[in-house]
DNA sequence: CAGCATCCGTTCTGATACTG
DNA sequence: CAGTATCAGAACGGATGCTG
């Protein structure tokens, strides 16, 4: 499913070439699939306040579920972006904290929280203007 | 134009009581959902170029479906972040271009681009790593 | 050209139940 | 506490055919 990429060589600042014709997305995807998928970035921010226990974790995400949390610090894990420490206490602890890697990330995906706050309100209101100007349009 | 946001009591510094419990996400999911989907991102950036019109985009995003496209465009017409424009010729010509709002995404939209590029080898590698710590363990 | 409608397999998610 | 396992429903995504 995970999208094949070929080696491109361009730089950073250049961002035109990825995902163009010809150049099969430079494997943006791979992180941009992970930074979009829906709770990672609320980790993220959460972790960005310091080292977190799953059930705090848990507690601090509203909504996630338990299988959800544990599939998106398991991958945060796997990219290196989140360390997880187990305490061979009774019962059981294990702590969250993100890389240095990780938190190099905070500062993009708060101000990305940021952006969604400050917009919140006049993409709330867009989409009613729309939703009213296409009555009976189901785009979700 | 800078990013600019409207009035938000909580302080845009402060994130903690968006998502946690009592707090129900502030509806930053919302926003995030759209930014995060697969391919608005890919879009946005292709639109930061300047206006493009609908087969245009497609040739630009490597491996959209029409109806991929098309379900992009909309929510990001929806949202308003994209402006969509229908010159009554024939046959049908349709562009999109940003709107000033969706301008204000480009920056954190290239920022995270970059970033994804920045540290894609470095993920890379955290994953083989991962994956050579945990044999026989499908994380996707 | 720029779509919309439909079919249909794949993936994602959440709820539930159980374990060390 | 911190998970793992399973299962069913929802959402996603692509292919195909048709229209103005």
């Amino acid at each position: 499913m995970s999208v094949t990429h070929t080696e491109v060589t361009a730089g950073p600042a250049d961002l035109d070439p990825c995902g163009q014709a010809g150049y099969p997305d430079c494997g943006i995807r791979d992180v941009l699939d992970r930074v979009g998928d829906k709770w990672s970035v609320l980790v993220i921010v959460e972790l960005a306040n310091g080292a977190r226990r799953f059930r705090e974790l848990q507690r601090a995400v509203d909504g996630i579920s338990q299988r959800m949390l544990t599939l998106t610090v398991r991958r945060l894990e796997r990219d290196g972006l989140v360390l997880r420490t187990v305490y061979p206490t009774v019962p059981a602890q294990v702590d969250y904290r993100l890389t240095e890697t990780g938190a190099s990330l905070t500062h993009l995906v708060k101000a990305l929280a940021d952006w969604s706050l400050g917009h919140r309100d006049g993409i709330a209101r867009a989409r009613q203007a729309y939703d009213a100007r296409h009555p009976g349009n189901e785009i979700r």
